[in-house]
DNA sequence: TGTACATCAGTGAACGCGCGTTCACTGATGTAC
DNA sequence: TGTACATCAGTGAACGCGCGTTCACTGATGTAC
């Protein structure tokens, strides 16, 4: 038995037994990534995160000041998330503005609602405290600042009105980014499968889309 | 020193000093509206709330079961906010539908805007959880209604089209629901003033308002 | 190649804390006679 | 009107729990000579 058990290959990607983790910080990020849309950010605790990397329940101050560090640096992910999914939509249609904003639109209500608690992080309290020199600011500048180059070229190559840039960023914002807290927070609007999703969220923006349009 | 802090008026509106309370519940339920938002639904704590009540910390399992039933009626009580709000707008101007959903939408933004724990408690996991015979699904439905009622009088006399009742609802909802989120959610969009907040609510509502009209 | 040492990642015991909830109780209220 | 009693709202001690964080430590790694 003890031949055979030894020769078995290690169950995971980082060396079994030893002392050091390797690459324990990301480790950590993806096990509360996994936690956090189990038991949402609030009970979300630093013990049970070090627990699921299977390390000690202190390891985890060496790479993060405290618990605000860790959900601060989850936070900052997702909105790196956000944009390289705008980024794509843009590259998916270099022509069709409208399609990329559709694109776009449908693209973040999936992300969404595969990942309720982590938009509920990105779009809770946490931002309004945050410093204007922080990464996670710049990350959240960062991802607005893609939606509203789309929307500032539609309006130069003429595609579409509205009063000015600002106010479309913000009214488009607001829509996709309030149907998926709709879909998220209450049962009233419930998809049961992604096509589903795709459906409603599609007849959404058309709505919203086909009043733009010049 | 006895004679005159016996003749002075009681402080509070219930009678100090007396065995019970005489509207606990209601007590109860104010001190936690305003613990709410000082702490957010996740560190409103029971024990805290009975404190602010003038109670020891067991007296509320008196008229609630729990905490969850404690945070429950809070939401209850926000979905009838909300829904009064939505009748005053329909009564406000009972000719024009697209001044019904302007006053509704600013009322929203004020209300969530003051009460943003609040607001993120009703759409926050808790909906999710409910069951569709609980009174806070209930509330939660009769709202819906009403704003569905507004917008589908709306539709039949010929004001503004879209391809039917329920996606313009959810449209309608969405963005000013998202709005309002963003408001409470990001540094980006952050008015100062209620006067700035209604200047940009009304230029994100006017984008969505004319592309609706028929 | 070998040795001494600095660096640093992970450990485990310990701290103090506030929480939700249960329990047997006590004091006030209201009702039946 | 007075008395006995049931009801029920509020009390305070006690429980067990999991948490964030600090601390002195230990084992592994890498580097200078």
């Amino acid at each position: 038995m003890d031949e055979n058990t030894q020769k078995l290959p290690v169950i995971s990607d980082h060396c079994r037994g030893s002392y050091h983790h390797g690459d324990l910080h990301n480790s950590l990020l993806e096990a509360a990534d996994c936690l956090l849309e189990q038991t949402g950010a609030a009970k979300l605790s630093l013990r049970e995160v070090a627990k699921h990397a299977g390390v000690s329940h202190t390891a985890p101050y060496r790479h993060f000041k405290n618990r605000a560090a860790l959900l601060e640096a989850i936070a900052i992910a997702g909105f790196r998330r956000l944009k390289t999914l705008l980024e794509e939509a843009e590259a998916s249609a270099p022509d069709d503005i409208v399609q990329q904003l559709r694109a776009g639109g449908l693209a973040y209500l999936q992300v969404a609602v595969n990942n309720p608690e982590h938009t509920r992080l990105m779009f809770g309290g946490m931002m309004k405290e945050v410093s204007e020199d922080s990464a996670l600011y710049a990350a959240a500048e960062d991802t607005y600042g893609t939606l509203y180059r789309i929307i500032d070229t539609g309006r130069a190559r003429g595609v579409f009105g509205g009063s000015d840039t600002e106010t479309v960023v913000l009214a488009a914002w607001s829509l996709v980014h309030g149907l998926a807290m709709l879909v998220l927070g209450t049962q009233k609007i419930n998809p049961a499968t992604p096509a589903e999703l795709d459906a409603i969220t599609g007849s959404v923006l058309e709505t919203f889309l086909s009043g733009l349009r010049a």
